[in-house]
DNA sequence: TCCTTATAGATAGTGTTACTACCTATAGCG
DNA sequence: CGCTATAGGTAGTAACACTATCTATAAGGA
C-alpha cells in the first residue's frame, strides 16, 4: 500500500507518519524508486502499537523508540519481560541518605519474603525508594506499610501476565504481548483500582450515589 | 517564614514557587505589607505535595490544580476517594461502536461479579474500554482475558488503601492520604509489578543473571 | 539614617516535546 | 499530457513547565 492508504488504515495523519519514520519509530517502506515506497500490514500494526504506547501508556517518543528497539533484539525467551521493560520510564526523585536507608531496609525485607531481587541503584529500586521516601516526607509513613499488600497484588498480576504471555509460544509474539501487557496493564490496573476504591468505600461508609468523575 | 526560607525548606526554586502561586497551586502567604508576605509550614507541605504529584505521579500542572481543589472542598467522608480521584487524568482513545460494545459486555460481567459500579460514559469506563479495545486492535485479545486477575488484585489493593486511610480518622488527613495514596500508589504498583515479573519469569524459565534495566 | 539585600508582582524569554505545514523534484496513472 | 501523490527536507507551531528580568517597595543591620 502507499502512504495515503497507510494513513487511512492506521488513522495516523500522513505528516505524523513521516515524523515517525524520521524518528525511527516506523521502519521505512520497501523502495520502488528513489521517491516512492510501499508499505504493508506490518506498518499498520506498528503504527497502532506506537499510538497505543503514546496515548494509553503515556510514553514519550524517546521511550517508544527504546521499547521498539527492544522488540527487534534477538534475545532468549526468559529475558522477554526484561525486554518489555527496556526503555520504560520510571519516576525518580532525590532522597537523603537517611531516608534511602530506611526505604531500602523495608525493601530488603520485602524482597526476602517474596523471593524478589531488588538490585540497589537500578531504576526500579530507585523508583520504589522514591515513592516510599515521599510517603514519609509528606507525613504519611503509614502508606508505606501497605507494601506487603501491594506486593501480593503485584505477584498475582505478574503470575497472570506470565501465564498469558508464555502461552503464546513464539518469541516474537511473546515479546510484543509482554510489552503491550506491561504498558497498557499499568493503565488498566490504575482504572480498576479506582473502581475497587469506589466499592470498598461503599462497603465501609454505606451506599453512595454513583458520582461520575 | 519568608520566601527564601520557604524555598530552602521545600527545595523548590523561588521563581518556581512564584509560578505555583500564580497558577493557584499554592495559596498566597499572609500579607504583612503591600509587597511582603509570610509563609508557614503548610506552604512547605503543600510544595512537597505538588512536587510529588508532578514528579512521581506524572500529573500536569492543571491536574495538580484540580486535585488540590478537591482537597479544599468540604465533603463527607464517604466521598473521600471520589475527591482523591477528582482531576486525575485517565487515558482515553477513540473506539468503534462494535469494539465498545464488546468491551462493555466484558466490563458488565466483571462489574456484576465483583459488585462494582461501572457507569458508562465516565472517564474510568472510557479508560477501561480504551485499553480493552486496544488490546484487541493490536491483535492480542488474550490480554483482555486477564481482567479477572487484575480486578482481584485491584480489590486487594483497594481494601488495603481504605483500611489505611480510614484509620486516620479526621477528614482532612483522610483526603490527603487518599490523594497521595492513589497517585503515588500507581507508581508503586507499576514498579512492584516489574519486580514480580522478574520473579515470575525466573520461576518459569529458570534462574537468570540479574540484569539492571 | 543609610545601604545592602529581599520581596511581590508583572512580563517576557527559554528549552523541550510532538507534531504540522510547506516546498521541491520526481513518480504514478488515467 | 496533466493531475494528484509521494519522499525527503526544512521550518513553523502550540502546549507545557518553568526561568529570568524588571520595578517599586520593604527589611534589617552598620
Amino acid at each position: 500500500m502507499r502512504m495515503a492508504e497507510l494513513s487511512r488504515e492506521s488513522g495516523v495523519p500522513v505528516a505524523t507518519i513521516k515524523y515517525y519514520l524520521r524518528e525511527g519509530l516506523l521502519p521505512p517502506g520497501e523502495r520502488t524508486s528513489p521517491n516512492q515506497a510501499r508499505y504493508d500490514a506490518s506498518h499498520v500494526r506498528r503504527l497502532k502499537l506506537i499510538r497505543a504506547l503514546l496515548d494509553i501508556g503515556g510514553l514519550s517518543i524517546a521511550a517508544v523508540r527504546e521499547v521498539i528497539a527492544g522488540l527487534a533484539e534477538g534475545t532468549s525467551t526468559h529475558d522477554v519481560l526484561g525486554i518489555a521493560q527496556h526503555g520504560l520510564p520510571l519516576p525518580a526523585v532525590e532522597v537523603s541518605d537517611e531516608a534511602r536507608a530506611w526505604a531500602m531496609e523495608r525493601l530488603e525485607t520485602l524482597a526476602e519474603k517474596r523471593d524478589w531481587v531488588i538490585a540497589p541503584g537500578t531504576p526500579i529500586a530507585e523508583a520504589l525508594v522514591g515513592v516510599l521516601c515521599t510517603y514519609r516526607d509528606l507525613g504519611h509513613p503509614e502508606l508505606a506499610e501497605r507494601l506487603d499488600d501491594y506486593a501480593e497484588a503485584a505477584d498475582l498480576v505478574a503470575g497472570s501476565d506470565l501465564d498469558t504471555v508464555a502461552a503464546l509460544g513464539q518469541r516474537e509474539a511473546i515479546v510484543e504481548a509482554a510489552v503491550i501487557g506491561t504498558v497498557l496493564g499499568d493503565a488498566l490496573h490504575a482504572a480498576l483500582r479506582r473502581l475497587a476504591h469506589a466499592k470498598a468505600s461503599r462497603d465501609r461508609f454505606g451506599a453512595t450515589a454513583v458520582k461520575p468523575q
